[in-house]
DNA sequence: ACGAAATAGTTGCTATGCATACTAAAAGGA
DNA sequence: TCCTTTTAGTATGCATAGCAACTATTTCGT
């Protein structure tokens, strides 16, 4: 077996190639790939917390915490301390921020669709339990030790 | 479409997880995941040069540059410079290095079998090609620009 | 053979991922 | 109510990913 061969070596480059298609694609917008994930969950929902986003996202909190301060540096969103829990910080999406979902969505929409392209709708579904598999496979992995 | 369900989202956070599980599992024995590829490399074939390394791994030489120091720091290779080519670094594996192969090796085996566990080979062998109809988009969508 | 172009590597910068350690606030139990 | 535990966020440090700019060397065209 040749060290390209492993499946997570694979899966590894192919994210690799698709983040830095994606970083080359948001560079125009001012937005790295990792902030535009959380300015595409506030899109859907404005007013989330860090710490909601973080779950949401699998990610660490620290990071979030660094992409919300930079998010608010670019002035796309406001960071404001929750009302019912001072710990929390909610983030709401700017005038700034809301301009650029009308560009940036479809954008994200027509990314996905060149990626998926002559790929089934079968075929990537088979990919999705595929990857859900192997993401169930490294928990039960991680429980064991 | 929601966040969530972007197909290179799910193919990021897969590999967010595999890589977590991956550190863990190399942190007995010093080695990043990165490094770890490396060693891999260098296991099949000794005296590679980091310009070699980087085309087959598919990434950036400044950061094999720097993995490079780094296994050279923990003695795990030497860098020589190439007899033919004065620019090139060659790196060959130390004794110590070549140690870390009987255990590391072995354990990545077994992590590729408990990471698809369950996954058919027909499965695992659909996915591989679906992941390179990605790839492929991914490249044909960046000659496009 | 000589100058231009390509190539291998290095250094510096930014963004991310994750671990550890910390503060402040909220929740829960005796 | 008081005290412990949990939770949200912040700060810091290391490993990684990739870009840009730079040096040294090699190759190629004429």
């Amino acid at each position: 077996m040749h060290t390209e061969d492993f499946i997570s070596i694979m899966i590894h480059q192919t994210d690799l190639k698709l983040t830095s298609f994606i970083k080359e694609e948001l560079r125009e917008f001012n937005l790295t790939p990792e902030q535009n994930l959380i300015m595409m969950l506030l899109w859907e929902e404005d007013g989330r917390t860090q710490n909601d986003i973080a779950r949401r996202l699998q990610k660490d909190k620290t990071n979030i915490a660094r992409m919300a301060v930079q998010l608010e540096k670019k002035q796309f969103v406001r960071r404001v301390s929750g009302v019912e829990d001072q710990r929390a910080m909610q983030l709401f999406v700017t005038e700034e921020g809301r301009q650029l979902q009308e560009t940036v969505r479809p954008k994200a929409e027509r990314f996905n669709a060149a990626v998926t392209k002559d790929i089934s709708a079968e075929e990537l579904k088979a990919l999705e339990q595929t990857l859900a598999k192997i993401n169930k496979n490294v928990s039960e992995s991680l429980r064991k030790e």
